[in-house]
DNA sequence: ACTCCCAGGGGTAAG
DNA sequence: CTTACCCCTGGGAGT
């Protein structure tokens, strides 16, 4: 293994604005790795490494130079959305969004890669962000590009399309463990890779309505209204969508008094609760959404936070343990930097 | 404490 | 409009 130092750049930006703690956690991306309170992932060809302290984001890459770098941060973050200006808006319209959203700032979507978002949240259906996150990581190692070691740790690009087209794919992912999901994802992955332009169609969503964006999810297998409007939020600059899983249902019938019966999530349920939220919230009610969505995760570390040498598999992280590694790591940047 | 058992999980496709 | 689906985990019952 080789000792690589890194070269750090800042962006000067407030934890109101992103708090990348809850942002890289909150079940939107699934590949960040939290090493002694260092963030971590591929993409863009490069490895990206963050860290935050209070005076704003350290940023640090592997492959790539320094200026796409920030660049691709800049769109990836988006940081031209002001997320502090949101939560005020959203502060005036909504009481309960007013009481909740003291402990929750700097919570922002991120602007994935559509082909990695779509895939991803194939496999979060029926699932938790841990094993969602192994999966995703499993599918980057065995599949992905190698791209660059850092203290141990190797690092792969998400594979695209034409890497998961061969016939035995399903069966590997099943060994795997993605259990009926491996079908989904190579049905998907083979209609993406047999389109004229590719991964191409999908990123042109972007410029499309919401209608017809959903209208060409949905023609994927393995994905249904709640998966297509994650993708749509998520990837496809849809900022008024709220997907509506189980979870939201019982947010808005508990908290906001939404009325509907039965339990299930039905078609007819979707809409008026998507409907009900992008009324009470507007332009960017997928935003707000996402807050009050991290108000209700147990655990935002997920048990994924690890130390340096820990294998992010069978490790259990206590939560002490990892808020302090992490209040530690950021002490002592804080400290290097006055000296600088 | 440890093991076994069993529901249920941020949904979807198929009957 | 029900049901099965892969795998993992947490809680409860029982050793």
């Amino acid at each position: 293994m080789t000792v690589t130092e890194l070269v750090w750049n800042q962006i000067k930006i407030s934890e109101r604005e992103v708090s990348l703690a809850k942002v890289l956690r909150c079940g939107q991306a699934f590949r960040w790795k939290n090493i002694d309170g260092i963030w971590s992932c591929a993409l863009a060809n490069r490895v990206v490494f963050l860290r935050q302290v209070p005076e704003g984001i350290f940023y640090s890459s592997l492959g790539g130079t320094e200026d796409s770098t920030l660049a691709f941060l800049e769109d990836y973050l988006q940081l031209s959305v002001s997320a502090k200006a949101l939560y005020e808006q959203w502060s005036q319209v909504d009481a309960h969004f007013l009481k909740k959203q003291q402990d929750l700032q700097g919570i922002r979507i991120l602007r994935q890669d559509p082909w990695e978002c779509l895939v991803s949240f194939i496999c979060s259906s029926n699932n938790n962000v841990k094993r969602i996150s192994q999966m995703c990581d499993n599918l980057c190692i065995h599949y992905g590009d190698y791209v660059a070691s850092y203290n141990g740790t190797k690092y792969f690009t998400f594979p695209p399309p034409a890497k998961l087209v061969a016939p035995s794919i399903e069966a590997e992912l099943r060994a795997l463990g993605f259990g009926y999901r491996a079908k989904y994802i190579e049905k998907t992955a083979l209609l993406v890779h047999l389109s004229s332009t590719g991964v191409a169609d999908l990123h042109a969503l972007r410029a499309a309505d919401y209608d017809t964006a959903r209208a060409a999810l949905l023609q994927f297998t393995g994905v249904g209204p709640k998966v297509a409007d994650c993708v749509a939020l998520m990837a496809l600059d849809k900022h008024g969508v709220v997907p509506v899983d189980t979870h939201v249902y019982q947010i808005a019938k508990r908290d906001y008094k939404f009325k509907g019966k039965g339990e299930t999530v039905t078609p007819q349920i979707n809409k008026a609760v998507g409907d009900f939220f992008r009324d009470l919230w507007g332009e960017y009610a997928g935003w707000a959404h996402s807050v009050l969505f991290t108000a209700e995760l147990k655990d935002l570390g997920n048990g994924v936070n690890v130390k340096a040498g820990e294998a992010v598999k069978s490790t259990k992280v206590k939560k002490e343990e990892t808020f302090e590694a992490l209040t530690a790591t950021i002490r002592a940047d804080t400290r290097l930097i006055a000296e600088c």
